[in-house]
DNA sequence: AAAATAAATTTGGTAAAGCAAAATCACTGC
DNA sequence: GCAGTGATTTTGCTTTACCAAATTTATTTT
């Protein structure tokens, strides 16, 4: 059994992924962000949208807004969900936490074959979410997301359910443990206390903890 | 918990690794039998060398010989045992078969991290060998394969047990597709029935079927 | 509209990996 | 002792992926 593996490098793949996520999360693209968030400089970056411009992996136009190919999509889809598989098998099966496994999956996610990442869906029961609660990606399907909304948005004296932190909520290692710690998962109850747009704060109640964050912060939690 | 990932490349681990396994199997190790073994030109090995020297990894003799400084022995031992615990982790846990684990593992023992490493050690029960029985390196113990002798040195009519393949055999996915086959597992007992170095091979009796290898092949096979 | 800020480009590097092809070195057999 | 073979080394060139520093091109803000 010959496993044709991806030409992709990985550096590829990581800005792909980039791309997808900052999309999903924003309307608009722009190299600057994509570069702050993958931690290279402008320079770079340029010249990585020049190889990835020419090998068909994103469009940039002339508004410097940068888009998906449908080839580019799906090698983002295919990582990304790579990554949301790794990550829950270091965590359901080799007992990892959160932010270590977000760390690692990192890393793994690139050597993971088409063959190793069917056996790991079989075994994992075919997860529909990674640990931290963001829908695996399934082929042409819409993402679940689209009935969740961003915390940020939520209104004082509702009661929300957290669904998940964003891809780019996870990058921030502190807030991915500060939530750990604070027992938060996907499905927890959450109370929102008061929303103060001036201050840029945000007032909750998880469990017996009453927890302010930072508006910015909120906007990369998804809640319904 | 901020891991410390190591500094080497993952050419360079493999570059280590090929020397160290060629120096359990074979008294001299020379550049050109390492470049074979990696799958590289005489010129890419010469440079590679160069950068392993300049780094300390490995010290090139007047008569060409290779040999791993302390440095360069740690890290070929790391990355073994990475790769034996990662192909553990292919066959135990995901169920993958021997040739298949031993492929993959190739691309994902360079993302295994300390952390991942214990880890999956501990889940796997700090096993002591791979699928394939060679043993998993310990820190500074010698190995137990020192009590093995490759096959082809087995005399004929006597009986023997089947310890491992070597690394360097592991890499011939035929022949390890053909003992996976011939259901050939570590402690599987083997008949020796003829050796006829003259015509390079020996015949074999395992379980029922009667097989006959040829005496390079066997140089890969370790018995007791 | 001018100034300030942010973003995109250009220019000129670096290092790691790799290749091909030719040249040199070293040993082995006759 | 020399030819031949195998091994090493040199030369020259490629791609990917990064950086810094300077410049140009928007986009805002006042």
């Amino acid at each position: 059994m010959v496993v044709k593996r991806s030409e992709v490098s990985s550096a590829t793949e990581d800005y792909l992924k980039a791309i997808y996520s900052l999309a999903e999360e924003n309307d608009q693209v722009i190299a600057a962000r994509v570069a702050e968030d993958i931690g290279v400089t402008p320079s770079t970056m340029f010249s990585a949208l020049r190889r990835l411009e020419k090998e068909e992996f994103v469009r940039v136009e002339r508004r410097k807004n940068i888009y998906l190919t449908p080839k580019g999509r799906e090698v983002a889809q295919a990582i990304l969900r790579r990554h949301f598989l790794t990550e829950r098998l270091l965590t359901d099966l080799l007992g990892l936490d959160w932010v270590t496994a977000h760390q690692e999956a990192h890393h793994l996610e690139h050597a993971i074959s088409p063959v190793v990442e069917e056996r790991l869906a079989a075994i994992l029961d075919n997860p529909s979410t990674c640990p931290h609660g963001n829908p695996i990606p399934v082929k042409g399907e819409p993402s679940p997301r689209r009935e969740w909304k961003p915390l940020n948005t939520a209104d004082a004296g509702t009661q929300v359910i957290f669904r998940c932190i964003t891809e780019t909520g996870e990058r921030d290692a502190v807030l991915l443990s500060f939530l750990y710690d604070h027992e938060v998962r996907p499905g927890t109850g959450i109370d929102i206390l008061d929303v103060a747009p001036s201050l840029g704060t945000i007032s909750l109640k998880v469990g017996e903890n009453e927890v302010v964050l930072g508006l910015e912060a909120a906007k990369k939690i998804y809640v319904q």
